[in-house]
DNA sequence: GTCTATAACGAGATAGAC
DNA sequence: GTCTATCTCGTTATAGAC
């Protein structure tokens, strides 16, 4: 706990980092913890200390991006910004995870979702849900606000957002034109969007 | 060629019926030949009869996958419906993937794509190519038939449709519920028809 | 066309020294 | 906290018999 001079700010986050990004681009079943150990110069015995084995790591991994993720949706609400800039800041950090080339990395796990373990599962449901929920927060100001014009339910119109976004990160980094992401997330934020541009 | 009397149609599309079910459901690197053979009841070996290595079988079962859906677009053509109801039609499409408790295999193959060999990978892309270049003409006979209402580029349009319905395919198949599929892609045909109705 | 046997490698993981 | 050495297993793939 109490830092000796390391390089690294901590062993347990650089391993983090790399296993991290190793997902986002790979998938969970696609890298190893020699991968990681090569990358970082170590041992993967050494990996093992911090991370008792792969589950372990995967399910680190996810808590870490969840609570960053969770971190970045407070600082959109906290800035008091109407619905629809929520929502366009909330795109953003889609596409900042596009700008390094990866997919979202639960994104990715939802792809491994069947050889995941159960702890993996819960993790990953659990960050959707929180996503949908702040999401349908945001859809409903929109509406007290009048920035966002959304039919029906808020809960389903969130879920159509995560999907949407989701699904043009995996296609857009495939092609590895970022302006496939760009274009959907845009339509797609238009469409919600009251008094759409006479095209 | 001239078939004997088999109990399957021909090996070769067994092994490529049990590998297309496991790609679908776990992806393209968490499942092995072992799996085939087992589930086939036949010798690793034998698989290496029919498909030199991975890559070909993988190769192989894209080139089926694209062929079969090229098929079902080509029957949706062929019924002489307006747009719109084509447009449903492609999203039942996808309903039927989710209905097996798959990812499309294309969509699966976009999130192993960084592990891919090359030929995968162009073939991949040309999969997600030809639906666009699809959807696109739909779309354009939606505006002259008046059943779509789609503002700014067919293409853009066309390519927000598949990766609207490729994420909602993946998430929906993470909760296992068909339900947050079929309220995604309804919405988005919603979006794209005149007068929607009054929420 | 399918088999047994086996090669060659990489994976996740552990023991025990330092 | 990190190392070397090792274990066990699964993976892709090949050789050669039937």
């Amino acid at each position: 706990m109490a830092g000796r001079g390391n390089a690294n700010a901590d062993t347990a986050s650089a391993i983090l980092d790399a296993a991290e990004r190793l997902v986002q681009t790979r998938g969970f079943n696609a890298f190893s913890y020699a991968d990681v150990a090569v990358e970082l110069g170590i041992s993967k015995p050494a990996l093992h200390y911090h991370f008792a084995g792969k589950a372990e790591l995967g399910e680190a991994l996810i808590g870490r991006y969840s609570a960053r993720f969770a971190e970045a949706l407070e600082n959109i609400d906290g800035k008091g910004a109407t619905a629809a800039i929520k929502l366009k800041a909330y795109i953003e950090l889609y596409a900042q995870v596009l700008a390094q080339d990866r997919m979202c990395l639960c994104g990715m796990l939802a792809a491994d979702y069947q050889t995941l373990p159960e702890p993996m599962r819960v993790a990953v449901i659990r960050f959707f849900d929180h996503n949908e929920m702040w999401l349908a927060t945001v859809i409903d100001q929109g509406r007290r606000d009048a920035t966002l014009r959304v039919d029906g339910d808020q809960q389903d119109a969130a879920r159509m957002i995560i999907g949407t976004l989701e699904g043009a990160l995996l296609v857009a980094r495939t092609y590895g034109e970022s302006d496939r992401f760009t274009g959907s997330a845009m339509r797609l934020l238009s469409e919600m969007t009251p008094h759409p541009p006479s095209s």
